[in-house]
DNA sequence: GTGAAAGCGCTAACAA
DNA sequence: TTGTTAGCGCTTTCAC
């Protein structure tokens, strides 16, 4: 591998000259310039990628942090965060933990030894105030709320959504709904909020036998299923935390013909072949705009509002 | 940010002695290890990432080259790819090119400048004989045929599979078959495989209205099925290219009041929920596979076999 | 056991 | 317009 010393000598030019050339900044002497990248091709030199992130001090990268990269949820977010960095001209490296929080802190470690430009949490398994202590060594965002702790992120808000789901399926009749709800470390947080949003709307506290936990396949779809089956038969619609629990509970309704009125998450493929509704949390966006966020100066909180999006939500006032 | 030349200077020892402390490499007496290592809490040192790079010349990185993250094909392989780099120590970096192959030649050209240890492409906008000239730059390895080029891959034989599942097909009856290929450069090399196939099944050549080209999303299922009916009404089945594009074919069915049999490909969630057969490529092990690949010292190509998932084949027999 | 010193390949401030 | 030089932060060889 030819290097800019290569360049220089053969040249007869110095290495700062050549440098200059090469970057096109600074003056240089049209046939300087000429010589030198004549040298260049002749040499088949490329100037070192990793010397010049030593000596710009940047490495035009961003960390992902996600727990792996097989669920739809990460795949929005992977997507939209890695088609802005691209148009921002950087590069994305995928950091799966499988919810390992020492994984994680090896991820916090590598911010701090300047492997990546700043970090995006996409899921996390350390405590904010854990996390917060790496953002001295660069910028991190969250893609979730981050309530009072001084990260960025662009969020949904689970509560709010949750809530007018609810309000909508109250006005039309329904009264025994099962929720299911991913597994993390902070299911309590999101359950909590759930919970609120129901009680909030129906007076009621959502019975802990209509609250599955730890949701995360199709198959935790139709086991949640047959528990809130077993446990009120009189069962009338699921809201799931995504569509592809929803499509799981989809499956246990055809194999034991019953019918129930689903409500997923994030508008996938799956929900409109199947035809149930969803709550569409615009991913997308969240993705780009926490990528965005990451060049703040300033710690920022968007909030990105879900969209209800209905599908076969018949009325029960009939029935 | 402190640097090892703090420590040395705190501890009142040389940079290279706190080299081998922190690298517990080579000799350093216990207290003297002690000292520094009380050091580095202190000073709350972390050794360079880049500077270490630098100085070893590998990056433990490697590139992984897709149109875009957002085709299930991709995220099998991103998944798969990124799990063994996990557990061999590497990270991946995503390389979107959006089919652009300007984009390609800038990440091939990284790879040149050391910004990552190979590249793994799991699809190309480039030719074969031009990719090869980065060969001396780094390993790359392909997850298609390289056939004769001096190209590592691990990939999936498409003229067996289909040739078996037209076999099948034969078996119980059938024989107008409509056909979706994806979209890419290397369309004709794909659809010829496909086309060959059905002819060495059955003899004849498959219609040129029984082929659909550039089938890239569900909509395009269901645009093929229209376009087949329109030219076949008494069509049978539909072998697709995946399973999404399946599930668009199975959509319009639903609409349309038609009965066809669907073969999708890659086993996804969907054909399980909708019931059709698909053809399973094995595409975590080809990911993992091409990852390993990239540190064989010779050219290796993999051949994955592809299984065939039965689910819902009636035979035509007594029609 | 430890340290001096020479890289790794490049950028950028400053001088000429 | 060009060159000298001092880093960037670390690894590693080779004396001591």
């Amino acid at each position: 591998m030819a290097t800019i010393r290569d360049i220089a000598r053969l040249t007869g030019h110095s290495i700062s000259t050549v440098s200059r050339a090469i970057n096109h900044s600074g003056y240089v002497a049209p046939e300087t310039k000429a010589k030198i990248m004549a040298a260049v091709k002749k040499l088949d030199y490329r100037p070192n990628h990793i010397a010049r992130e030593l000596s710009s001090g940047r490495t035009h990268r961003i960390g992902l942090i996600l727990p792996s990269a097989n669920h739809p949820f990460f795949h929005r977010l992977v997507n939209s965060i890695s088609a802005a960095a691209l148009s921002a001209g950087y590069e994305v490296v995928l950091l799966p933990t499988n919810y390992n929080r020492h994984v994680e802190v090896d991820r916090l470690e590598e911010l701090r030894a300047h492997a990546f430009d700043g970090l995006i949490f996409t899921s996390r398994s350390n405590s904010f105030d854990f996390i917060m202590q790496y953002a001295d060594y660069g910028p991190i965002v969250c893609c979730e709320n981050t309530r009072h702790y001084p990260l960025s992120c662009a969020y949904k808000n689970r509560e709010n959504s949750f809530q007018k789901t609810f309000q909508r399926l109250k006005a039309k009749g329904y009264r025994k709904i099962g929720v299911t709800v991913s597994r993390n470390e902070y299911v309590s947080a999101s359950a909590q909020a759930t919970i609120r949003a129901y009680q909030r709307v129906f007076g009621l506290p959502l019975k802990d036998e209509l609250l599955f936990r730890d949701a995360l396949t199709p198959f935790d779809g139709a086991t949640a299923a047959g528990e809130f089956l077993a446990a009120e038969p009189g069962l009338e619609a699921i809201l799931a935390n995504s569509d592809e629990i929803a499509a799981g509970v989809y499956q246990y309704c055809q194999h034991h013909q019953r019918q129930l009125t689903l409500i997923g998450q994030d508008n996938e493929l799956i929900s409109q072949l199947l035809n149930f509704s969803t709550i569409d949390n615009h991913l997308n966006d969240i993705g780009s705009i926490a990528f965005s966020l990451l060049f703040e100066k300033e710690v920022k909180k968007v909030l990105v509002p879900a969209t209800f999006i209905e599908r076969h939500l018949p009325s029960l006032h009939q029935a």
